[in-house]
RNA sequence: GGAGCGGUAGUUCAGCUGGUUAGAAUACAUGCCUGUCACGCAUGGGGUCGCGGGUUCGAGUCCCGUCCGCUCCGCCA
């Protein structure tokens, strides 16, 4: 019955009659006439309705904003001299002569145009008004895009869609785990899954040697602008693969988004090792639009007399590094360079030192900074030649456990690029390799850097032997500072995977009860395989330049894991407590 | 678990060292104007200043607590 969107009613329609359906979103009398944006999830169009036609004219009358109508006209070009440049779809109008008033409205709570900015709370509570806005609809429809091209790149390649369980076994280690509790084995829980990990893996010694599935996922964590309690997964699995081959089919199917959506070539993908990332960049996730670098100083500083280099320096696992920030970082005020070090001190970091270079010929003379007379010609000659300082630079220090100085330096490093505008308008991809097999805990506990079912880079033995040294064989893409997927090649043997268990502490009893139908499905011959995971959501807030995550999803929870519309999570009646086995008493007060 | 910012009309905000009846813009309603297009003009209605307590002669303003939203640290195999 409709012919045409909104925003698709163009002058190619001229002297056309059109049917169009959509919201009021404006409407103005003026000279006997009555004009009225009309609008949908395209765009808009203006359509007039002339007092000649009485009783439409009545009708169009009672208009207000939001009513749903559904208009008929003819297409004609505008007057001259009357033409929006905000109307999106050009120099047209359409002469009403039918017009149904399809539902009437209330007036919207909150202004659609692109000129008010409402705050976010209020969005969310209307999420269905501002998903009518083009910003937030346009996003909506590029993720549609931006799925179906994954799909059918993934098709394409032999990759079989297999839906997993939702309601599934909570997992022992990661996240916190959201539970469902059983009514038909009452005491006992479902977990939602925060990834198909196991599953994905099982599939594999199955036979089905390409599978992917656009997964939900759920963590119990608490929210980041980037980060939701329920969020989609990208996840695919392969078997009798390598890291290579893994890698080049993530990276194409990344390569073919960009190209078929953004009509972006992305660059080749340089691939780096964790060691070496951290040690550049502070990071696991470097932003390679940013040029600036950390510049490791540990060895020169053992026998300065500033202890506050001299003591991680000559500490087994201290840092001692240099940013060097470039083109006039010494017109940094003191109250910058105090903020600056307000902002380490999250991370950890003690202090922020520093030094200025007016003249990095003149030596010693040439700078200007508190720590300098504590620091030997040696040292600060080192510093100036490695940093490859020029005059009017400015190099902070940090000096710490290796930890905080690279979390510290590696946050600094990119902020300071911020505010100096140091940021390349770029899509500057990497590949981070070889990450460690393990961490230590705060109680130090062996636990996984990746997750435990990644395989290590050696054999069983060299990995009981040194497990703090072992790498594993996982990957991750990372795109401007963002992760966008991870994954590895999974361990297929059962006495590896048993060996890395017993390193994470994880008996064979427990392990048997958490994993068993995994140890089990690995004794029936599970091929070689591997895969990766990439964050949906997060490439979408990279491709549409989004600064948060609920943007580009149509009914986000807030920081607090709520939904402001539905206000769930909420209460529950007592009937249904007792269901699951709580006593009528309990029920009755944990539903009030 | 911790730190910071915010909460005043439907919406976006102002409201100073505490002071009489809490304002603006916009939206909404009514009327005028009449080819307008973020139209214009006039008039009008609209407030639990998030909530609770305290200090004070007097609190939107100061103090304590609490709830909600946002950003960050911890956390996120």
């Amino acid at each position: 019955m409709r012919s045409h969107y909104c925003g698709d009613v163009n002058r190619q329609h001229l002297e056309q009659t059109v049917q169009v359906c959509g919201w009021v979103h404006r409407r103005r009398d003026h000279g006997g006439v009555i004009f009225i944006d009309l609008r949908d999830r395209q765009g808009l169009v203006q359509v007039v309705f002339n007092p000649d036609t009485a009783e439409i004219f009545a009708k169009a009358e009672s208009l207000r904003s939001e009513f749903v109508v559904m208009i008929s006209g003819q297409v004609r070009a505008r007057p001259v001299g009357s033409v929006n440049p905000q109307m999106a779809t050009g120099e047209i109008e359409i002469i009403a002569s039918q017009l149904t008033i399809l539902n009437t409205a209330q007036t919207p709570p909150f202004p659609l145009d692109e000129f008010s900015q409402v705050s976010e709370d209020v969005r969310l509570r209307y999420r269905y008004i501002d998903l009518r806005r083009t910003e937030i609809n346009q996003k909506l429809i590029f993720r549609a895009k931006v799925t179906a091209n994954i799909r059918q790149y993934l098709e394409a390649h032999g990759f079989l869609d297999i839906e997993t369980p939702v309601l599934t076994r909570a997992t022992p280690e990661g996240a916190r785990d959201y539970l469902v509790p059983s009514r038909t084995h009452q005491g006992s829980f479902f977990a939602l899954p925060q990834s198909p990990q196991l599953f994905k893996q099982l599939l594999m010694v199955a036979g089905f040697d390409r599978y992917y599935q656009v997964a939900k996922c759920f963590r119990d964590e608490d929210l980041r602008a980037d980060r939701q309690p329920e969020f989609t997964q990208v996840d695919m699995e392969l078997s009798f693969v390598d890291e290579k081959q893994l890698m080049q089919i993530a990276e194409g199917m990344v390569r073919t988004i960009f190209r078929d959506l953004l009509q972006t070539e992305l660059p080749d993908v340089p691939v780096m090792t964790y060691a070496e990332a951290m040690r550049l960049y502070g990071s696991d996730k470097p932003d390679l639009r940013i040029a600036l670098q950390l510049i490791d100083v540990k060895d020169v500083m053992r026998d300065v007399s500033f202890q506050v280099f001299s003591t991680p320096a000559n500490s087994p696992d201290g840092r001692v590094a240099a940013l060097c920030v470039p083109q006039g970082g010494v017109k940094l005020t003191r109250k910058e360079i105090d903020q600056y070090t307000d902002f380490v001190k999250p991370y950890g970091a003690k202090g922020l030192a520093y030094i200025k270079v007016n003249d990095p010929a003149l030596g010693r003379e040439g700078l200007q900074s508190p720590i300098i007379k504590n620091l030997t010609d040696e040292a600060l000659a080192a510093v100036l030649t490695r940093c490859g300082a020029q005059a009017g630079d400015l190099i902070f220090f940090g000096a710490d456990q290796q930890t905080i100085v690279s979390a510290a330096l590696g946050a600094l490093r990119i902020r300071v690029a911020q505010d100096l505008g140091l940021v390349e308008n770029a899509w500057r991809p990497l590949w981070v390799i070889d990450f460690p097999m393990f961490e230590r805990a705060g109680n130090g506990q062996w636990t996984p850097l990746h997750h435990p079912f990644t395989a290590p880079t050696c054999s069983v033995a060299e990995l009981i032997a040194n497990p703090g040294q072992a790498l594993s064989r996982a990957y991750d893409l990372v795109l401007n500072g963002t992760e966008l997927g991870g994954g590895s090649i999974r361990i297929h043997d059962a006495v590896m995977q048993q060996t890395v268990f017993d390193l994470l502490n994880i008996n064979a009893e427990q392990a048997q009860d958490k994993f068993g139908f995994l140890l089990d499905a690995f004794k029936f011959g599970a091929p070689p395989h591997g895969g990766i995971a990439f964050g949906l959501d997060r490439l979408l807030m990279l491709l549409t330049g989004s600064e948060s995550i609920r943007d580009v999803i149509a009914f986000p929870k807030t920081q607090t894991a709520a939904c402001l519309m539905t206000q769930a999570p909420a209460k529950v009646d007592a009937e249904q407590l007792r269901d699951l086995g709580l006593r009528p008493k309990v029920a009755q007060v944990i539903a009030e």
